[in-house]
DNA sequence: CGAGTTTGACCAGCGC
DNA sequence: GCGCTGGTCAAACTCG
């Protein structure tokens, strides 16, 4: 690209370059030869072809990211077509294909149905981002880009007051954090005999009365995958962020969690889409804006019918999704280093 | 010093 | 009844 020169430079110039105008060919001692007038020159219109250059480089990219998105877009659209299919496939064919597991009577049962709906969801859903509530199923997801942990899956048992949420995080942390919302206190750790990564055992702490207990561990089956099984209810309001942010920062260590699940699920936001740090919470049981809510046992409105409200469905999805492929592809290393070859190579071109 | 975490010990349910 | 296992307790420890 040829860089913006004023026309009374490039008449200089031109003149210098065919000698009509080179100061050289006048001798006359009023006309002097500046040398340093003609470095400035030179200089000015390198700088200025540079500056083209950036600018030709820039609406390059510009149309790239463009065509990008619009991809993006596009993969989006047939992802959505494809799940609500996928859906519409799975209520045709298969009503007793998702069944209710019993109601978890006594200890020992509880890990084994649990890690076993979390297969049943990972393997009938491939690769979305699952959300289970009774009978029905949703999906969601999340990157942060200041976590690892990326997934939420929730799984209610409408027959008890036991809920399973699958969050996806660094296998390589090993702390067992689950945000959700709520404050807790860890009360012990224990390695079960199914799982080598160790259980960690969690109380409620916003408020002593609470019986709401939480059980955090590694998936057996993907060690990115935390979950965290909630028992009972909360007996109190979910802590605003204000309340969690000061007893986290107040707190001495600073590492209390906080977080919530079905049963123990927090709601204190009116936004439809809560993200805790790391978890968001997926509820399709409100219409238009309010399309995220935290799945609480009185908001039993049956996922299955929300599927008919496919505008809702389908505008939030399409943003949502395309926010995580954009935030997958930026945080995926061949990819970042295939663009940055790219843009090097460009400019290497040049 | 205080609050939260760690971890070994203890308790209780379950299967044989 | 015994052993295994998960869940809980609490003293010791850690950290700001």
């Amino acid at each position: 690209m040829v860089g913006r020169v004023g026309r009374s430079d490039l008449g200089i110039l031109m003149g210098m370059i065919d000698g009509s105008e080179s100061p050289l060919k006048d001798h006359d001692p009023k006309k002097e030869f500046d040398q340093s007038n003609f470095t400035d020159l030179a200089l000015k219109l390198s700088t200025e072809q540079q500056v083209g250059d950036l600018v030709e480089k820039i609406n390059r990219v510009s149309v790239e990211n463009k065509k990008l998105s619009e991809m993006l877009t596009v993969m989006c659209e047939n992802y959505n077509a494809l799940q609500i299919r996928l859906i519409d496939l799975k209520r045709n064919n298969s009503p007793n294909n998702i069944k209710e597991a019993s109601p978890i009577s006594k200890k020992r049962k509880t890990d084994q149905s649990d890690e076993q709906s979390h297969n049943n969801i990972s393997s009938s859903n491939g690769e979305g981002d699952h959300y289970q509530h009774g009978n029905s199923e949703i999906s969601s997801s999340e990157e942060n880009a200041n976590n690892n942990k990326k997934q939420i899956r929730i799984r209610e048992d409408p027959n008890s007051k036991t809920s399973v949420m699958y969050v996806h995080s660094d296998p390589s942390d090993s702390r067992l954090i689950v945000k959700d919302g709520y404050l807790w206190r860890k009360y012990g750790q224990k390695v079960t005999r199914d799982n080598p990564s160790p259980r960690a055992y969690f109380k409620c702490s916003f408020a002593p009365s609470c019986p709401v207990k939480k059980k955090v561990q590694r998936s057996v089956k993907d060690q990115s995958v935390l979950v965290a099984t909630y028992e009972g209810e909360h007996n109190h309001p979910c802590p605003s962020e204000a309340d969690v942010d000061t007893s986290t920062m107040g707190s001495k260590r600073g590492a209390v969690q906080h977080g919530s699940s079905s049963g123990a699920m927090c709601n204190s936001s009116s936004s439809p889409i809560r993200s805790s740090g790391s978890t968001i919470i997926l509820d399709l049981t409100q219409n238009s804006a309010a399309l995220l809510k935290p799945p609480r046992p009185e908001v039993e409105t049956s996922l299955k019918n929300n599927y008919n409200n496919k505008n809702v469905k389908s505008a939030f999805l399409q943003h949502f999704l395309v926010e995580q492929m954009a935030s997958s592809l930026s945080k995926d290393p061949s990819f970042t280093a295939a663009l940055a070859a790219a843009i090097s190579g460009n400019f290497l071109q040049k």
